[in-house]
RNA sequence: GCUUCCUUAGCUCAGUCGGUAGAGCAACUGACUCUUAAUCAGUGGGUCACAGGUUCGAAUCCUGUAGGGAGCACCA
């Protein structure tokens, strides 16, 4: 009777087929399941095991423990057969086979033909092996716990002879896997590591800080005035005060406030924004951790920096090393220590330390580098290096003591003039944090920043503003401090080897869809 | 922003010289009691990204638009 009924539906169906007629086909599934009594959209389910647990706790000597057990996950692959029907469903971890007999549900079984890879099911039953060796629940009780109406873009696999995992028809259009990262997570569940990973490598950071006592704060991610950093800023505006405010694009200036204001130690992990291009290792939201630490210097941060990294490393990849494309990263302590002007010695082959802007430019051209015109010297600094150096820092590496023109928030070095106490850290060849000894001579501070409002007048929107507040804090004064920037997703793909931000970051902007 | 490539069925992709649309998987019907890319037989499914143009005729050639990938520029 219930056949009879299913053919009369489905040939109503097909004549008002057009697109979607396998969305249409499964509205009306779920029609005949719902006038057949059942819930398809029931309200809990009680599991008793992840389909890992049942992987892994089951033993052929003695099946016992497992042989009342509850598992729940999206069917991801359907063998149905005249009285005798395999499924896998997928649950957070791992896929599990289920095998459905007829004889043993034989109310249910007949439902089997209205569900669809991509429901959602709730198995009663026990653990077993089949025939052909693989760990599997036997159905005592089946609950459809969600119906799909939509198709998912299902891929097959195998394991081939060498033991390699072949995937036929992946979801793998780029596009679609960022816009529709549910069914990525879903069809291509390898990427849920990635983001795990993410979660580990934020949460290890706040336990290491907070085990040492530092504060976590969170400070204003809409400003009045930006700062802390050469970018071009997010502009939202305030109705009821009428006025613009700025999406932040760093937190130094408010972590140093709190310097100020008497706390030793504060860090912030949060978004910050930047209305600038995009590519592989720019979203123009991004994470980044800031750390601000009284009476230290930047000596004292880089230790701490290798410390915490190599620390990350081994909690994640359960090793110092990482791959990272084709190179193997060796995070063991201490990293490499360079000063900027030797790096320019070794790559470059000579020593441009005092070298006029005329003759830098003349380093420029020798080596292939276009200068914009009017170039400053910060700038012609700036490319020279990005070009003939950064490429070959893969090995993690500090490097220290930059120009003042190119660090303004930074304190002029002890023992060398002209030069600021600066690190940042390079590896696989990109920028993963930046640190310095904090300036807080409100003098010098002054100077610097009307210097780069100077600049910022000329023309460079991405030069900093004069922030008075700001200011008047250092004025009050700042004890001697250290301050650390990284990159949260970069460190992420570092660590776990995606060579795009928008595979680390779960949702990355992508032009709306028209 | 620039350069370049891509956009064909739910997914992955073919589509020759311009002659009116193809495969595998997914789906549907039937068979099948340990399958696993299940198998076997049969069936349906297309605004060829969008808009123009050339042509007797366009998925194919030309122009524009949109979205995306890769690279460059800027930046972290």
């Amino acid at each position: 009777m219930q056949n009879i009924l299913l053919l009369y539906c489905y040939e109503n169906i097909m004549q008002e087929i057009s697109k979607n007629d396998q969305e249409l086909r499964r509205i009306e599934e779920l029609n005949l399941l719902e006038e057949a009594g059942m819930n398809a959209f029931p309200y809990s389910f009680d599991k008793t095991h992840s389909n890992r647990q049942i992987l892994q706790n089951f033993s052929d000597e003695d099946p016992t423990p497992l042989s009342e057990i509850a598992v729940a996950g999206r069917i991801m692959s359907l063998r149905r057969m005249g009285k005798a029907s395999f499924c896998h469903i997928q649950d957070e971890d791992e896929r599990l086979q289920i095998y459905f007999k007829r004889d043993e549900i034989p109310d249910f079984y007949e439902y089997l033909k209205l569900l669809d890879i991509g429901d959602i099911i709730g198995v009663n039953g026990y653990a077993f092996r089949t025939k052909m060796g693989e760990i599997s629940v036997f159905a005592k009780k089946v609950t459809l716990l969600t119906k799909s109406t939509k198709i998912l873009p299902i891929a097959k696999e195998i394991v081939d002879e060498e033991g390699n995992k072949v995937v036929f028809d992946e979801f793998a259009d780029k596009e679609l896997r960022y816009r529709k990262r549910y069914i990525d997570l879903i069809v291509n569940p390898e990427i849920k590591e990635v983001f795990k990973k993410r979660a580990i490598i934020i949460n290890e950071i706040r336990n290491i800080f907070n085990e040492k006592g530092w504060l976590e704060v969170e400070t204003p991610v809409l400003q009045p005035i930006y700062g802390g950093a050469s970018a071009r800023p997010f502009i939202t505006h305030h109705n009821a005060l009428d006025f613009d405010l700025y999406l932040r694009i760093a937190d130094e200036l408010y972590l140093k406030r709190l310097i100020v204001g008497g706390f030793e130690a504060v860090y912030e992990i949060s978004k910050n924004f930047r209305n600038e291009g995009m590519d592989r290792m720019h979203n123009p939201e991004f994470t980044s951790l800031e750390l601000y630490v009284a009476y230290k210097d930047y000596n004292w941060m880089m230790e701490t920096t290798e410390n915490l990294i190599s620390a990350l490393c081994q909690k994640v990849n359960n090793s110092l090393k990482a791959k990272f494309g084709d190179y193997e990263i060796d995070f063991t302590t201490p990293f490499r220590r360079a000063k900027m002007f030797d790096l320019f010695e070794q790559y470059l082959g000579e020593n441009i330390r005092n070298y006029s802007d005329e003759e830098l430019k003349k380093v420029c051209k020798k080596n292939q580098v276009e200068l914009p015109q009017n170039a400053s010297r910060m700038k012609i600094l700036d490319e020279l290096f990005d070009a003939a150096v950064q490429p070959h820092l893969i090995q993690p590496t500090f490097v220290i003591d930059y120009p003042l023109e190119m660090s303004p928030l930074a304190k002029s070095h002890r023992t060398e003039p002209g030069l600021v106490e600066r690190f940042e850290m390079f590896v696989a060849g990109f920028e993963l944090t930046n640190a310095f000894s904090e300036l807080n001579d409100p003098r010098d501070q002054r100077q610097r920043l009307e210097e780069q409002a100077k600049i910022r007048a000329a023309g460079d929107d991405e030069a900093m503003t004069l922030d008075e507040d700001f200011l008047n804090a250092i004025e009050i004064g700042m004890p001697p401090t250290a301050g650390l920037g990284i990159g949260i997703d970069r460190l992420v793909m570092l660590l776990t080897n995606q060579k795009s931000i928008r595979d680390v970051i779960i949702f990355p902007l992508l032009r709306p869809e028209k």
